[in-house]
DNA sequence: GCCATTTCAATCCAAATGGATCAATGTCGC
DNA sequence: GCGACATTGATCCATTTGGATTGAAATGGC
C-alpha cells in the first residue's frame, strides 16, 4: 500500500488528533536533530538550553524545564556541555548557593543567531502548507493546548 | 520568573510555532511514554508498531515507517518484541523472500483494545481545551502540515 | 545465466538517555 | 539554633538509541 494511502487511513481513525501530532514531530525531528547535531554538535536539548538561557539572562537550570520539559538531568549535561564551550558562564547565586544563574557568552549568543536563522528558515518551510490566516489560527489553537491544565499531568495516565 | 511567564514570552518569540508544538510533544510525552511503559512494559514505538499492524495486517515492516517514521532498527526491534510477547506473526511473504507479512494475533488485538482506549482518552484530556469546531480545525491544518511536502526532507537542512 | 547493484530486515556497538541517588544548601517547626 | 525535611544540580549506571554494517534475497544490465 502507498505511504499516502496508508496515511489517510490513520488520520482518518480515533485517533487522528495524536496520530498527526506524533506524525509531524517525529518527521520534523529526523530532519532537524540530525541536521543541528551534524552542523553545530550539539544536542537539539543543549541548544534549547541555550536559546532559554539567552532569551532569560540569569535564569536557572529549573526554570528551562518549564520551557523545554525534559529531565533533569538532560538539562544538567546540556548546561555542562554549553559551559565547556564557552557557550554561557553559571554564575552562583548570591541568594541561594545551590543554585547557578545562566547567562550566554558573546559567543554563545553569536552561535545562537546561526541557530534561530536557520530553525525560522525551517519552520518557514514546515509551516508552507498554511495560509498567513490558516498559520495564526494554527498557532493560537496549538497554545491553547500547550498552557491546557492537563498537558503536563494527567489524570488517565497518572503514575 | 513565573512558569506562566516564561511561557508567553518564548511563545510570542519569532520561533513560536516550532516553540509551542515542542512544548506539546515534550510534555504529553513525558506523562504518555512513562505511563506505557510502565503500564504495558512496551515502548511506545512497539505500540505504535502494532497500531499499525493492527489496521493493516499483512503490512511490512517499511511500510511502518512511513507512518511513524522512526530509525529502521527501531522498527526491527519493536516488532520482534511485539513476536515475543505473542502480539503479532510474521510471515515469510511469497513474492519476496526478505519481507515478512506482520499480522496481530488475538491477544495483540486484545492488548491494543486497551492501548487504544486509555489513548483515545490521553487524547480527549489534551485537546479538551478546544471546542469540538476548534478541534476540527485545528486537525485539518496539522494535517496538512504533516502531508506537506517538506516536513521530511528539507532544503534549509539538507544533509 | 552471471555478476553488480539494490532492497529488506537483523545485528553491532559507541553514545545518549533517564531514573535513581548523592552532596550541598536552604527552610521550617519548635 | 538544632534536627527533620525540601530543593538544587551533579553524577551513577543499567538500558536504550540509532548510524553503520551485515547477510540474505531480489533486480537489472548485458
Amino acid at each position: 500500500m502507498s505511504a499516502d494511502k496508508l496515511l489517510e487511513t490513520i488520520f482518518a481513525g480515533d485517533l487522528r488528533e495524536l496520530m498527526v501530532i506524533s506524525y509531524i514531530v517525529l518527521g520534523n525531528n529526523a530532519v532537524t536533530t540530525r541536521y543541528i547535531e551534524r552542523r553545530f554538535r550539539m544536542p537539539v536539548q543543549a541548544w534549547s538550553a541555550l536559546y532559554a538561557i539567552d532569551k532569560f539572562p540569569g535564569i536557572r537550570a529549573k526554570e528551562i524545564r518549564h520551557l523545554f520539559p525534559r529531565p533533569q538531568n538532560t538539562i544538567s549535561r546540556a548546561v555542562s556541555l554549553l559551559e565547556a564551550r564557552g557557550f554561557i558562564v553559571q554564575n552562583p547565586s548570591d541568594s541561594d548557593g545551590r543554585e547557578k544563574r545562566l547567562v550566554a557568552t558573546e559567543a554563545g549568543t553569536a552561535v545562537l543567531a546561526d541557530l534561530i536563522e536557520v530553525s525560522r528558515q525551517r519552520q518557514e518551510e514546515l509551516l508552507g502548507p498554511l495560509s498567513t490566516e490558516e498559520r495564526a489560527v494554527f498557532f493560537e489553537l496549538a497554545r491553547k493546548i500547550a498552557t491546557g491544565p492537563d498537558l503536563l499531568r494527567s489524570a488517565v495516565m497518572r503514575s
